[in-house]
Formats: structure tokens, C-alpha cells, sequence
DNA sequence: ATTTATGGAGACAAATTTGTCTACTTTTTC
DNA sequence: GAAAAAGTAGACAAATTTGTCTCCATAAAT
């Protein structure tokens, strides 16, 4: 990719997902970014193809760092300990690549975007499909009760920890998943 | 209260669950309501006041639902059978006092509202607190871990029904509560 | 019946939004 | 080295935002 069109990018996910979408002004991304107007406007059509990309980027570095920290995972045991383990890392802001927890830039957007652009929407499911299929690859015993459950847990854990700011959401879930799979 | 300012306050709710708190003007619903400028700000200091309004109007119509859902519940058991058919009929657009649902008001006023007005997150944070207080006031037997799992089933599946379109998401978690509680 | 409060309709101000366009500069390419 | 492409700076337009204010009508209270 361009370098001026990922700076872009990269300078409006920051703003973005620190203080909404909906916050955030062209001219603000602009500013912080050090780019000109015309050239944001030769590499993107429009405000929300803008959105799109960043959604993308942050997408691809989610999955990467995902990707990481369930690659050492063999068993079910082990990938459910290593995602947990992964979110708690992230509420506490111990994954850099993350940047500051903020919740879920995805179920933000998606309640930010709502009736807005159908784009947005369609692209966070996209992504909640993604991160399912991903953990779903790592099973070694397919088990889609327990992916549901996985699943549905770690949803609940983002947003209690971002709401609630109950940053050790994600550990409660673990004696909880483990007794399950014991039996 | 007065009348105007119910109706107005109403109106606010509506429009903002429906199409997202920043996505709708003053103007949209003084359109809606049929009531003028003028008075929206005799009864309200500002746009912010709106909000808190129809955070406050909401969080009272949701927890009068969830009161009455759970009343009848006289152990953990029916409890939770109690309050995750609920959240099935929420989902499916079966509560017509919620109307049509779009996931969480309070979540998505937490997403929309980061960085542009405290009160709000304030406020989502007491709403999910007061959730959980009320949750915890219909445990027969107290069981904090249980209390923990319900919490973050229930966000998971409201997040998981919104997002993911998946009006399931609450009936999975019952089978799995059942049996954690069946030992 | 007259005063007082409340509401309606909407003009207006001030700020902010996205997006376009011009004029100039830098960088790349042939 | 000249031509072409890409970027900078920012003025500008058009629309939209919140919030104020005026003028008028209606309803309530004394």
C-alpha cells in the first residue's frame, strides 16, 4: 500500500478507536496525520471508505495477534487457557499492537455506523466470523457447543471489560470452561 | 413529568436506539415529536441532557421488563431459565415495551459517546450494574461465580445477537448453565 | 378579564462537517 | 534535464449541527 494512504490509515484507527468514529472529523485525521486534504481524497473515494480501511487494517492486526497467541496451543485446554489468557493481556493493555484497550473497535463501530452505512456492519460480522473460524482451526476436538460457548464468553468478557471496566473479565471464564471440558 | 418533555424524551429514545445517538439531530426529533425548538430547551439544558433522558427513560423500561421476567423464578435454576428466555424473546422482537431491538442502548451509547461526554459511560455503567444487582437479588442460594457466568453469557448474547445476527445466542447458554449447576 | 406561563414556528448565529478546487512544490520517471 | 505524477496548503462551497431569540398564540390562574 501506499505510504501516505497507510498513514492514513493508521493515524485515523488510532483516532477512531480512541474517540469514535462519529467524533472524529476528516480534518482532525488530516492534522494528526500531517497529510494534506487532496491527498486523503486521491487515495479514498469518501469519509467511509476512509472507515473501511481502517476497519480492514485493525482486522488484519487483530488476526495476526490472535493468530500468535493460539499458535502454540494443542489441545482444547490449551487454545481456550491461550485466548483467555490473550484477552486478559489485552484489557490491561499489555499487547502494544493493540494499542490502549478500548473495547472492541468492531462492536463499536457497528453501534456507531448503525443506519449509516450498511457497509460498516456487514464488515464487523465479517470479522466476528473471522476471529469464530480462526479459534474453530485451533480445536483439535471439534466441539461447536464449546466454540459457541467460547465464543459467546469472550464477547461477554470484551464488553464487560470495557463497559463495566472489569478487566479481569476474561479470567473468569477459565475455571468455568475448564470444568467443562474435564467432564 | 411533563408532558412535552416525556414526549420528547420518548421520541429521543426511539429515534436514537433505532439510528445511533450522533446520527440524530435536534431537529429530527423536534420533527418527530411535533414539538418546538423553544421548548425542547425550556426543558433541556442541552443535547447531552437529551441523552441522559432517554439513558435514564430506557434503563427504566428494561429493568421494569427484567423484574417482572424474573419474578416468578424461586431458584438459581429458574432464574436463569427465566432470564435467558427472556433476552431469546428481546432478540426476536417479541417485547414489544423494548421495541425493535438493536442491541444494547447502553453499550452502544458507551461506544458512541467515549471521549464527548462522560456522564453517559457513567451512566451505562450503572445501568449493567443495576442489571446485575437485580440478577443477584432473585438468587436463591448466592453463588458470585454464577452471578459472574450469567453477567457475561448475557453480554456475549446480547453482543452475539446484535453483531452477528445470532437470535440463538441466549439459548445456547442455557444448556451449559443448567448442567454447571446440575453438580 | 387580565396577567402569566407555556408552547409553536422558525429565523438566525456560530461552529463544524465533508468534499472540491486552485496554485504551488516536491518527487519520480523517462 | 524535462515531463509527469503526487503531495502541500488552504480557501471555499454547501450542508448540517447545536443553541438562542423573536414574535405570536393559546391556556391557566388570579
Amino acid at each position: 500500500m501506499n505510504e501516505k494512504k497507510h498513514l492514513l490509515t493508521m493515524t485515523a484507527l488510532d483516532l477512531f478507536y480512541k474517540n469514535g468514529i462519529n467524533s472524529v472529523g476528516i480534518n482532525e485525521v488530516l492534522k494528526a496525520s500531517g497529510v494534506a486534504k487532496k491527498t486523503l481524497y486521491n487515495h479514498f473515494v469518501s469519509k467511509d471508505a476512509l472507515i473501511i480501511a481502517t476497519l480492514e487494517y485493525r482486522h488484519n492486526v487483530f488476526l495476526h495477534w490472535l493468530k500468535q497467541s493460539l499458535a502454540n496451543s494443542t489441545t482444547n485446554e490449551d487454545l481456550v487457557r491461550y485466548l483467555f489468557n490473550a484477552l486478559t493481556r489485552w484489557f490491561n493493555n499489555e499487547v502494544p499492537a493493540l494499542t490502549s484497550f478500548n473495547g472492541c473497535f468492531f462492536i463499536n463501530a457497528a453501534a456507531e455506523c448503525v443506519g449509516q452505512s450498511e457497509e460498516v456492519i456487514t464488515y464487523c460480522r465479517f470479522h466476528k466470523a473471522q476471529v469464530r473460524q480462526l479459534i474453530a482451526s485451533h480445536m483439535q476436538i471439534i466441539d461447536e457447543q464449546l466454540l459457541d460457548m467460547v465464543c459467546l464468553l469472550k464477547e461477554g468478557a470484551i464488553t464487560s471489560a470495557y463497559v463495566s471496566q472489569d478487566l479481569q473479565a476474561a479470567q473468569k471464564c477459565l475455571p468455568w470452561l475448564m470444568s467443562y471440558m474435564k467432564k
